[in-house]
DNA sequence: TCCCTATGTGACCGCGTGGTCACATTAGTG
DNA sequence: CACTAATGTGACCACGCGGTCACATAGGGA
């Protein structure tokens, strides 16, 4: 974490740090990232950057911390319909309001995206803590789904959550693709929950 | 790709040099795999390289050919079936035997996994290329589920080519857990795929 | 004004990288 | 044996990296 000579700066200055480190961030993974870039395009000397942060993996958890408090704020209101709708419903809205964020928030986005991805052995270990959180929270919509009846109760409950966990990845990497408009993207996203709420065998009804 | 002096070189140099960059691409993505790494782990000389190929990138992309010719080669078995199986068995064979692939080569699995999460521009193109012969394959399989009345007529092709996909990676990219034995993890594929065909809403039949 | 502490700075360090090149070695041929 | 062409070699190059450190600057209290 930041040394607290980094929260003793005019906040100007922070957001100036920390803007052109998400920047970095965003387009290269953390092992490819720059330093030397990140100070020079912030223009920054690197000896003060030393005097904010330990070294580069100190800012990069830093920025990473950062990145998904807010993803987490803005998911938030997904989080406050729980008891109001049903599971599909709310994975819908999951889905849908991750893709507003990575809209909205491309560089945020991003971070997250090269986060997941990387290979370093810290790194990794805050990923796993990461998507220990996802588990539990995905856990809780699933057994709400079981118990209203929403959801079929011959479901393993185990390959449920990885396929999910699998689609939402895929439908995260492709946030990336901008020539996609909104409105297709939503209907698109719809789609393939369609596809995971109804299975591919014929139904009978 | 390699120069005319490599395939000069006895097979037994060949196979050394090959082996080599397997190890260092399977460990690391290419623009962190070290060529240095490679020639000393090999015992060849920097310069002695460059006479086999171009630059760094040619040799990758030569592994990279001959590591997905091997499993286009081992998965043949699995498409001299479609004819005789159904769209679920085939997927469930499809999805085994890559599982057995990564097994048996562990190494050139890991390429496979880090080369699908390249960011190198050149790469990238490659991967596209790869993707639309997968795109073309399973869109086969599909179809011919669709005609032999096996899946439902109402699922949107490109959502369902969509969840397959993602799903086929995150599968692979669990293989890696050299922690779960082969009957379990053949199992969990089944149950995953199972999710997919029978969804999560309940039938009344 | 002086002093002390906190902060800013950029030249510099050691290192590993991909790639080169002048030269040594080998193999084939007459 | 001698000549030629192909192949092997490793010291060397320029570069960019993360990180350091001796020193410059600034600001507040006495």
């Amino acid at each position: 974490m930041p040394k607290p000579t980094f929260f003793n700066l005019p906040e100007e200055k922070r957001n100036l740090i920390f803007h052109h480190a998400l920047l970095e961030f965003a387009q290269f993974p953390y092992e490819q990232a720059s330093l030397s870039a990140i100070v020079s395009r912030a223009a920054i000397a690197k000896g003060s950057m030393y005097q904010y942060f330990a070294d580069k993996k100190d800012l990069y958890k830093y920025v990473v911390q950062e990145v998904y408090q807010k993803k987490r704020e803005f998911l938030q209101p997904v989080w406050d319909q729980k008891e109001k709708v049903n599971f599909f419903e709310l994975a819908s809205l999951y889905y849908q309001r991750s893709w507003h964020f990575a809209r909205q928030y491309p560089l945020y986005h991003q971070v997250t995206v090269n986060f997941w991805d990387s290979r370093d052995a810290a790194v990794r270990e805050e990923i796993l803590r990461k998507k220990e959180i996802r588990i539990t929270e995905f856990s809780d919509m699933l057994e709400l789904g079981l118990l209203s009846g929403v959801v079929t109760p011959e479901a393993d409950k185990d390959a449920v959550w990885f396929v999910y966990h699998a689609v939402a990845k895929a439908l995260i990497d492709n946030f990336l693709d901008t020539s996609v408009n909104a409105e297709s993207h939503e209907a698109y996203i719809n789609s393939v929950l369609t596809v995971l709420e109804r299975g591919l065998r014929p139904r009978k009804e």
